[in-house]
DNA sequence: CTTGACCTTCCCCTTACAGGAAGCTCTATA
DNA sequence: TATAGAGCTTCCTGTAAGGGGAAGGTCAAG
C-alpha cells in the first residue's frame, strides 16, 4: 500500500485532520515521512496506530494512556498483566464516575419534582442551593479532582 | 456581620481562595468592597452567593449555568418554570452521560475479563483496539461533543 | 523591628483539540 | 499555459475552571 496524505490517513482512522496533525506534533503518532513539499505522509503502520489510538480514545483512555497502550502494543515482550491493569483501573474510574453522576441525577431529579415549574417564584431547587443546611459538608467534600 | 477577607469567605463557602478570586475576576461573584490596601472584602450577601455557586457546582452546573441560576435566584420575579427547565436539562445531560459511561464500562470489563493478565503477551484488549472489525463504525460515531 | 501569614497582580500550565490566517503546492480544466 | 480551487503547511488564539508560583505590598505579634 502506498503512502497516504494526512487526509486519507485521518479518514481511514475516523479522525479529524487536525487531530492527526496534533498527534504528530505531540509525538503520539508520528507521520512516517514528509513529501518533498513538506506534506505529512502516512504508511500502513502509522495509519494502524492512528486507528488504535482512535479506538482507545473511544474507551475513554487519555492521550497519555494511549501512549502507554501503544507502547505495550508495540513491545512484543510486554506481559498482558500491564494492559489488564490499565483496563481495570479505567473500569474503576468509570465505576466511580457512574456512582457520583447517578447520585447527582437522583438528587436533582428529586428537587425538580418538587418544583411547581409554573409562574410562581418559589422553587425548592434554588432554596436547596441557597440554604445553609450543610455548609460544612461542603468543606469535607471539596469537589473531587476527577471531574464529572 | 462584619466584612470578611477572601480567606474567610472562601472557607465559609467551602471553596479554595483561588476559586473565589477567579469568580470575582469573571464577574460571577464580585467582592462587595476593597480595603484601603486593596484587599477583597465580602459581606454576608457575597458570601451567600459564593455558597450558592459552590452548591450549584456540586450539582454539576457549569459556571455559565451558575450565572443564570444566580440571576434567577436574585430576581424575585422569576417564574420557577425557568429553574425547573435548567434542572431538567441537566438531568437529561446526566442521563446521557450515565448511559454512555455504563456502556463503556461494560465493554471494557468484558475485554478485561478475557485477558489472562499474566506474563503472556496475548491480550484481547490490545487486539480489540488494533483490529479492523469496525473501522467505519468509528466514522459514524466521531466522538460526541459532550465529553466523558 | 522583623518575621510570618496573608493579600495583590501577573503569567504560565493543564486537556485535547477547533478555528482561522497567511502562504505554499498540486491538479484539473478552459 | 494560466488560473481556480482544494489541500497542505506553520503559527496564533481560545476553550473550562481554575492550580502553581513569582514578585511584591500589608498586617499583627513578639
Amino acid at each position: 500500500m502506498a503512502l497516504q496524505t494526512i487526509r486519507e490517513a485521518a479518514l481511514s482512522a475516523g479522525l479529524p485532520v487536525k487531530t492527526v496533525r496534533y498527534y504528530d506534533e505531540i509525538g503520539l503518532v508520528r507521520s512516517s515521512a514528509r513529501s518533498p513539499a513538506g506534506y505529512r505522509l502516512y504508511d500502513a503502520t502509522a495509519c494502524h496506530k492512528l486507528t488504535f489510538v482512535q479506538r482507545a480514545r473511544q474507551f475513554n483512555f487519555s492521550l497519555d494512556e494511549c501512549r502507554e497502550l501503544l507502547d505495550l502494543y508495540e513491545n512484543r515482550q510486554r506481559p498482558s498483566r500491564e494492559v489488564k491493569k490499565l483496563a481495570l483501573a479505567k473500569v474503576d474510574f468509570l465505576q466511580q464516575r457512574l456512582a457520583t453522576l447517578s447520585d447527582l441525577k437522583q438528587e436533582l431529579e428529586a428537587l425538580a419534582e418538587r418544583c411547581s415549574g409554573d409562574d410562581r417564584p418559589d422553587c425548592p431547587i434554588l432554596t436547596a442551593m441557597a440554604g445553609d443546611q450543610d455548609a460544612d459538608t461542603a468543606q469535607r467534600r471539596p469537589r473531587s479532582k476527577d471531574e464529572l
